[in-house]
RNA sequence: GCCGGUAUAGCUCAGCUGGUAGAGCAACUGACUUGUAAUCAGUAGGUCCUCAGUUCGAUUCCGAGUGCCGGCACCA
C-alpha cells in the first residue's frame, strides 16, 4: 500500500505496488505520454519500476535536465543498434552523454564513412519509428561476462570483468539489441524526440594512447526538433566567430606550411598583440613587478639542471653549433628566470622579488594537437616568476588570483572556470609543505569567494597549481593564466637569500602567467568579440572618409591630427561611393567610421557612424579627437 | 603521435566515369565625382600541395610525404 509524495507535496495512495507509469497516469494522461522515467527517493528510475514502498517521486519528462540526459543516453543504445544492424562485425564499447549530445565507440576493422553515418542517421530515425519498447532485466556478473563473449562482444565483457565479482548487472534490450547499462532509459525508442548522428573520430579505448584506436560516432539528441535546430545554427553561428576565419577575413594573422604551429603575424593583428602588452606591463608595474629578458637559446646544461632534459626533451627544439655545442630552445622561460634571481646576492629585503617576462617560448607539441592560435609551437608568455619567502606566498598566490581575475574582467569574462591541481603521486617536498602549499591556493581562492575545481592528483611533482580556464565559441575549454608554487627549481639551482639572521634561506618560487599565451589570448579575444575588438584594442580605430575629390585634402588633415593624438586613424580616400566605403570598413569592424563630405568640411567636422551602424551625427573634430581619447583610456567602447 | 577527412586563382568554391582548368568576390586599368552596407566596363591571374608510380596521356587513378580540418591522446 506505497504512498507516494509528489515534488509539491501531494501524496497519493495505491492499494498495489505501483509503477513509475502507473502514478504518472494516475496524474494525468500527458504526463503519462510525456514520462521518461521517475526520481524514487532521489534515484532515477524507469517508468517500469514497480514501487512497493511509500516513496518521494518525481516524473521525469523531456523537460528535465535529468530528462534530456536519458533521452541522450537511450541515443546512444539507438545508435549502436542501428551500427550493430548495418555493420554486424562491429563490436561495441561504451555511449556516454556528453555535453549537447552523445557518443558512442565502435570496434571494426573497416572505417565508418560519410556515407555509412548517412545510413546509421537513418536507420536510427527507422528504429525510432518502429517504436521498440525498452527492457531492463538483471543478470550475475560472471554469467553476464560469459553472455557478452558469446555474442562475440570482447570489449563489453572486459568492461564487465572489471567490476567486482557477485553484483548484479542490470541489461537493456530494445528488439534486436541488448546492452550493459546502469540506466534508466526511455520506455521505447519512439521516445527519443530528435536526434542526428554528428561525425566521427578516432578514440582510444579506455581513453589510453597505447591501446588500440576505436571508431567513436558523435550524436547530438535533443528535447524536441525545435531544440535541435536552435543547436546546428548556434554551430554554424560558433563557426561565423572562428578566429582562424576571422583572422584571414580581418587580415590579422596567417600560417605558412614551412612553420607549422608558428603565426605570421600581419600589421593589424600585431597591432592588438603589442596592444595587450602594453596593456598588461601597466598592470604589472602598478602591481609591483620589474620586468625583465632572459635568452632564447641556452646551453643544454642548463636544461639539464633544470630537469627539462630529461622530462620535457621531446618537446624541445634543439640546435647544435659548428663546435658541437647542443642548445636548445627555451620551452619555458623559468630557467632563465632563476639565473637572473642567482645573479647578484639577493636579501631578505629584496623579497618578494616579482621577475615578469614577456618571454617567447618553443615546444614541440604533437602535430595533431595545433589548432589555429589556440594551440600554437611558438608563443609569447606573459610569464614572471615572484620569489618570496614561505610567510609571504600565500598572500602572494592571492595578489596573483586578484590581479587575474580583475584583468579578465576587463575584457568581459566573468565566467572563468578555476582549476586546482593536487599533489600527485609522485612528488617532491613533506606532506607538510603540500599541506601548506595547496592551502595557500585554496585558502586564497575562499577568501576572494571564487568557486573552483579540484584536480586531486593533477598537479606538478613540484608543486600544486591553479589554472584559469576560457571557453571558446563552440565551448571549448582553453587554459589561459596558470599559478604555480614551485619547490623543486630553487632546489635545483640552489638559489638562496640572506635572512635577517644572516643565515641563506631557500626562496619559494611562484611561476604566473595571466593571459598565459599571448597568440591563445588573441585568439579567445577574436571568438570572444567576434572580431569587433574594444575601442582600446582595434587595429584601426576610425577610418576618415571623403564623398568626392573636393573634401581629400580636409579627410587628410583629420587623420593627422587623429594620429599625432595617438588614434589609429586611417584615410580612405579611394574613388569609391560612400556606401561602398562604409560597407567594407564596417565589414571590418572598424569601431568609428568618419564621413566628411562639402558640409563638413565647412563646420570642420566629421559625421559619425558606429560599426553597429548608429548614426551619431556631425561632430566637430575637436571633440571627435576628445571623444576617442576618453574612450581609449576609459576602455569603455 | 593516433584515427578519419581534405588540399584547384589572394578568398569562397565548381570541375561526371583520365585528354594540361572555370565562377563569384578581391586585385589591376579605365570611365563615373558619388551623402551612410556592393557604380559600370575591361584586363590580368593557376607547377591543380610535393615526390614517385600506372598510362600514349594524370588536377582526376595508386603509393609515400607535408600542411590543414574533426576528434583522441598530450598541453599554455
Amino acid at each position: 500500500m506505497p504512498v507516494i509524495t509528489l515534488p509539491d507535496g501531494s501524496q497519493r495512495a495505491f492499494d498495489n505496488p505501483v509503477s513509475v507509469q502507473d502514478v504518472a497516469a494516475s496524474i494525468g494522461t500527458g504526463l503519462a505520454r510525456a514520462a521518461l522515467a521517475g526520481r524514487l527517493n532521489g534515484q532515477l528510475v524507469d517508468t517500469s519500476h514497480v514501487i512497493q514502498d511509500d516513496s518521494i517521486l518525481a516524473i521525469i519528462t523531456a523537460k528535465d535536465a535529468e530528462g534530456l540526459d536519458i533521452i541522450r543516453h537511450s541515443s546512444a543504445h539507438l545508435m549502436a543498434q542501428a551500427v550493430k544492424q548495418l555493420f554486424p562485425e562491429t563490436q561495441v564499447t561504451i555511449g556516454p552523454v556528453v555535453e549537447n549530445g552523445f557518443y558512442y565507440d565502435f570496434a571494426r576493422t573497416e572505417s565508418f564513412t560519410p556515407e555509412d553515418l548517412q545510413a546509421i542517421d537513418a536507420r536510427m530515425q527507422a528504429l525510432v519509428k518502429q517504436d521498440l519498447p525498452v527492457e531492463r532485466s538483471v543478470m550475475g556478473r560472471d554469467e553476464a561476462v560469459r553472455f557478452f563473449r558469446d555474442l562475440g562482444e570482447h570489449y563489453k565483457a572486459e568492461i564487465i570483468e572489471s567490476i567486482p565479482a557477485g553484483e548484479t548487472l542490470s541489461l537493456y534490450r530494445q528488439g534486436d539489441f541488448i546492452d550493459l547499462c546502469r540506466g534508466p532509459h526511455v520506455p521505447s525508442t519512439g521516445r527519443i524526440p530528435s536526434v542526428q548522428v554528428m561525425k566521427v573520430a578516432g578514440a582510444y579505448w579506455r581513453g589510453d594512447s597505447k591501446n588500440e584506436m576505436l571508431q567513436r560516432i558523435y550524436g547530438t539528441a535533443w528535447a524536441s526538433s525545435k531544440d535541435l535546430k536552435q543547436y546546428l545554427t548556434f554551430l554554424e553561428e560558433a563557426e561565423k566567430r572562428d578566429h582562424r576565419k576571422l583572422g584571414r577575413q580581418l587580415d590579422l594573422f596567417h600560417f605558412h606550411e614551412e612553420a607549422p604551429g608558428a603565426v605570421f603575424w600581419h600589421p593589424k593583428g600585431w597591432t592588438v598583440f603589442q596592444q595587450l602588452i602594453n596593456y598588461m606591463r601597466v598592470r604589472q608595474e602598478q602591481a609591483g613587478y620589474v620586468e625583465i629578458n632572459t635568452p632564447d637559446v641556452m646551453d643544454r646544461s642548463l636544461w639539464e639542471i633544470s630537469g627539462h632534459w630529461f622530462n620535457y626533451r621531446e618537446n624541445m627544439f634543439t640546435t647544435q653549433t659548428e663546435d658541437e655545442r647542443v642548445f636548445a630552445l627555451k620551452p619555458m622561460n623559468c630557467p632563465g628566470g632563476v639565473l637572473m634571481f642567482a645573479q647578484g646576492l639577493k636579501s631578505y629585503r629584496d623579497l618578494p622579488l616579482r621577475m615578469a617576462e614577456f618571454g617567447k617560448v618553443h615546444r614541440y607539441e604533437p602535430s595533431g594537437a595545433l589548432h589555429g592560435l589556440l594551440r600554437v609551437r611558438h608563443f609569447t608568455q606573459d610569464d614572471a616568476h615572484i620569489f618570496c619567502t614561505e610567510d609571504q606566498m600565500e598572500d602572494e598566490c592571492k595578489r596573483v588570483i586578484e590581479l587575474v581575475m580583475a584583468i579578465y574582467r576587463d575584457f568581459g569574462f566573468e565566467d572563468v572556470v578555476i582549476k586546482l591541481s593536487t599533489r600527485p603521486e609522485n612528488r617532491i617536498g613533506s606532506d607538510e609543505i603540500w599541506d601548506r602549499l595547496e592551502n595557500a591556493l585554496a585558502i586564497a581562492l575562499d577568501h576572494l569567494n571564487l568557486p573552483y575545481q579540484l584536480f586531486p592528483g593533477e598537479g606538478a611533482f613540484y608543486g600544486p597549481k591553479l589554472e584559469f580556464v576560457l571557453r571558446d565559441a563552440i565551448g571549448r575549454d582553453w587554459q589561459c593564466g596558470t599559478l604555480q608554487v614551485d619547490m623543486n627549481l630553487p632546489e635545483r639551482f640552489d638559489i638562496s637569500y640572506v635572512a635577517e639572521d644572516n643565515s641563506r634561506q631557500r626562496p619559494v618560487m611562484l611561476h604566473r602567467a595571466l593571459f598565459g599565451s599571448l597568440e591563445r589570448f588573441v585568439g579567445i579575444l577574436i571568438e570572444h568579440y567576434v572580431g569587433k575588438f574594444p575601442l582600446w584594442l582595434a587595429p584601426v580605430q576610425a577610418v576618415v572618409m571623403n564623398i568626392t575629390d573636393n573634401q581629400a585634402d580636409f579627410v587628410k588633415s583629420v587623420e593627422k591630427q587623429l594620429r599625432e593624438q595617438g588614434i589609429r586613424a586611417v584615410a580612405d580616400l579611394r574613388n569609391e561611393k560612400i556606401g561602398f566605403k562604409i560597407r567594407e570598413h564596417t565589414m571590418q569592424r572598424v569601431p568609428y567610421l568618419l564621413v566628411v563630405g562639402d558640409r563638413e568640411v565647412e563646420t570642420q567636422s566629421v559625421a559619425v557612424r558606429t560599426r553597429s551602424g548608429k548614426d551619431l551625427g556631425s561632430v566637430s573634430v575637436i571633440e571627435m579627437l576628445e571623444r576617442l581619447k576618453t574612450e581609449v583610456t576609459d576602455r569603455t567602447a
